[in-house]
DNA sequence: ATTGACATACATACCGGTCGGTATTATAAG
DNA sequence: CTTATAATACCGACCGGTATGTATGTCAAT
């Protein structure tokens, strides 16, 4: 098996850990210790040695385990996401433009390591959802808020008459948001950013088949 | 946390293993085990329990947990994977229609524990190939003989005249794949077959937008 | 003096893996 | 056909290590 730890470079101290107070510190590192290793296999004792807290201190602020990777959830992940695919929606004045925008920069967007290690999001609901109802709503939740500003943004861009009347706004955020998230995927086991491109390319192709040719 | 092994009823005996010798009995359950935990979470205790094989036999027939999880890709997922997406595809004289065909099927041919548990290939893609390189060369395998296949039928659909121009089979191929397999982990995680078929609906629009109107 | 924020040592359970021993079958010589 | 030998298949107690979690204690601030 390789030694994942060689990601520390890449993650430990990206952030100033001085400017977080001791709750802080752990809800970053378990973040960073999870996306590396996964929830199960994440270990307490791993986390307490990258940030120098004690156990003690841990079970002071987190009951046990699975409600750290709940707070990791509610307080890191959701925000990760809404500011890396949520909010950006908001600012399209065309958003199948801004969309096919978004994916040509990926390839720019993310480094090899992102690429190797996933998208944080994906990697827990794969991996928690059938093991654990906790984990599983709190990963619906994120997602159906993706979803429906997709959606609205979709409908609105149907009403104004910038993509074709046979589409259904919803039908088009999920597939999107599956599309991007198996895409990222494949290249996480490729471990390529070409496959990236090439997936990125197929999904272009299905947005401005939608678009209404002016 | 939910047991999940109360998706025995839905596994185990599932075949009958009594035409199974230990070692395909062995492979058998690690495959059941590692699909419903993942392959790290996966216990040989249980699987041991499971098939009342011992711990002797196991080690008498795989050297250590990672080489039965390797064979398990080798023996069982491979098989898995190609007589269900592969093998279909030769069939087709038509590789659009029959894929849209296959995508309309889906909800039938799943079950809800199906969903709930995920593909085992994204599954262990998903968690073993940042971690074990033995594991990402052996799955990376399995996409590859697949995205080739698609990409074969797309190239005879193409000279056909079946699909329009612009499409390169190979990113057509690797698009359709990564889709596929976001939709069935968005289902996953939403436990709905619903999702599944949203998914799909925008899949096959995609797919009927390639298509040459004759 | 009480409470919140830690620190440390320890408890318990399970993990993958080992190892000495045994039962069964295959091979081959007498 | 019998018997000696060797290889294969299997058994299960045991081991070290690590996991989460706990019990008790310290110490500063209010």
């Amino acid at each position: 098996m390789n030694d994942i730890s060689n990601n520390e470079v890449y993650w430990w101290h990206a952030l100033d850990d001085a400017e977080l107070d001791t709750r802080g510190k752990i809800l970053f590192a378990a973040y960073k210790e999870i996306h590396c290793q996964g929830f199960q296999a994440a270990s307490l004792n791993n986390i307490l040695a990258h940030t120098g807290v004690t156990k003690g201190a841990l079970y002071h602020h987190f009951p046990n385990k699975t409600e750290l990777g709940y707070a990791v959830i509610d307080e890191v992940i959701a925000q990760r996401i809404h500011l890396s695919f949520i909010q950006p929606l908001q600012h399209f004045e065309n958003p199948v433009d801004g969309i096919i925008e978004m994916i040509k920069n990926s390839g720019k967007a993310f480094s090899m390591t992102d690429i190797n290690m996933g998208c944080p999001l994906t990697n827990l609901a794969q991996e928690m959802a059938p093991i654990d109802e906790g984990f599983r709503t709190r990963l619906v939740d994120i997602y159906e808020k993706w979803h429906r500003s997709l959606a609205d943004v979709m409908t609105q861009a149907k009403k104004s008459g910038q993509i074709v009347e046979e589409c259904d706004p919803y039908t088009l955020a999920v597939t999107i948001v599956a599309t991007m998230e198996g895409s990222l995927n494949a290249a996480k086991v490729a471990q390529s950013l070409d496959m990236l491109y090439y997936c990125g390319c197929g999904l272009i192709q299905y947005l401005q088949l939608i678009q209404k040719q002016q």
